[in-house]
DNA sequence: TAGATGGCTTGTGGAACACAAACCATTTAT
DNA sequence: ATAAATGGTTTGTGTTCCACAAGCCATCTA
């Protein structure tokens, strides 16, 4: 079964990640569908949420996404009330992007009807495998260019 | 470090994924282009290390992908031989597809090019986190409706 | 007062797709 | 044997997600 006895200097994981967020978007799509989102709406959706009240600058590093397409995003996701964009008070220029109630609660309810793309997609692995992942991912997500981008910042 | 004392229902890995590939691709696409090769070249070759001499259904459905835009990705792998195509000896219409050994290769080097990449994107991860990663993320590559559409066609 | 900055709008263009139609070679069913 | 189905190819058309550039306003800074 293996293919190859001698193995890679070390395993990448980047073409997996594709691979595997590529299958996830596509079941993704449809699941969102009917909530009048989608795979980019959700993915802002759960930024905002841990950081809340970010400038759209930070939101662009983040997103690793041009300033220009933040906007068009974010107008999406205000015009169907699910963010709010609040000047900042020190720099009026500035907007500062946060979920609205109803944008944790459509954020809340997109994360449930995922559950069925979970368990296609991650069937393989029981409950603590997938906590696992959920917990790796997370802390490489933090933990890199975001956070160091974060931490000029503040 | 929680962000959120009381977490969501169950952690749901589908937003994180999609963010942490967008990143790993963009840093991809920059590593990988003095290669000639894309994102997409890199997945499929990878794809084929594993299920050499697949048909370009099997691919198709592997991939998840329109069995259309399969021809014309495995055109420009074939047109850099890095695959290459055989008829089938039961069935003369299909296609075999595999590797190359130029394609072996340029995929091993591509996978040491994008050591760089790892570091950038997983640098919060430290080695034994990395392959753990890893393994999940193939356990769930290869244990999902891939195997599953594998399995019926075999 | 001038220049820089954050954000908005509009427009252009590219890459990665999906989908449809028409085609060949081959296989299978009648 | 002839018809129908199948695997792959080619050539379109259209969509979505993006980058990038230019010009605009409001606001802040020098």
């Amino acid at each position: 079964m293996a293919p190859s006895a001698v193995t890679q200097p070390t395993h990448r994981s980047g073409a997996l990640l594709d691979f595997l967020a590529r299958r996830m978007r596509l079941r993704t799509e449809a699941v969102l569908a009917p909530l009048g989102l989608r795979p980019r709406h959700l993915v802002a959706l759960t930024v905002l949420r841990v950081r809340g009240g970010s400038t759209q600058q930070a939101l662009a590093t983040t997103l690793a996404m041009d300033g220009t397409n933040i906007v068009g995003l974010l107008n999406e996701l205000e015009a169907d009330k699910l963010i709010e964009r609040r000047r900042s008070p020190e720099d009026r220029r500035r907007h500062l992007v946060e979920l609205t109630e109803a944008g944790v609660e459509q954020l809340a309810k997109a994360e449930c009807a995922l559950a069925e793309v979970d368990e296609e997609m991650l069937g393989a692995l029981d409950a603590s495998q997938r906590e696992t992942l959920y917990n790796l991912l997370q802390l490489a997500a933090t933990g890199t260019g975001v956070s160091c981008a974060q931490a000029i910042l503040e």
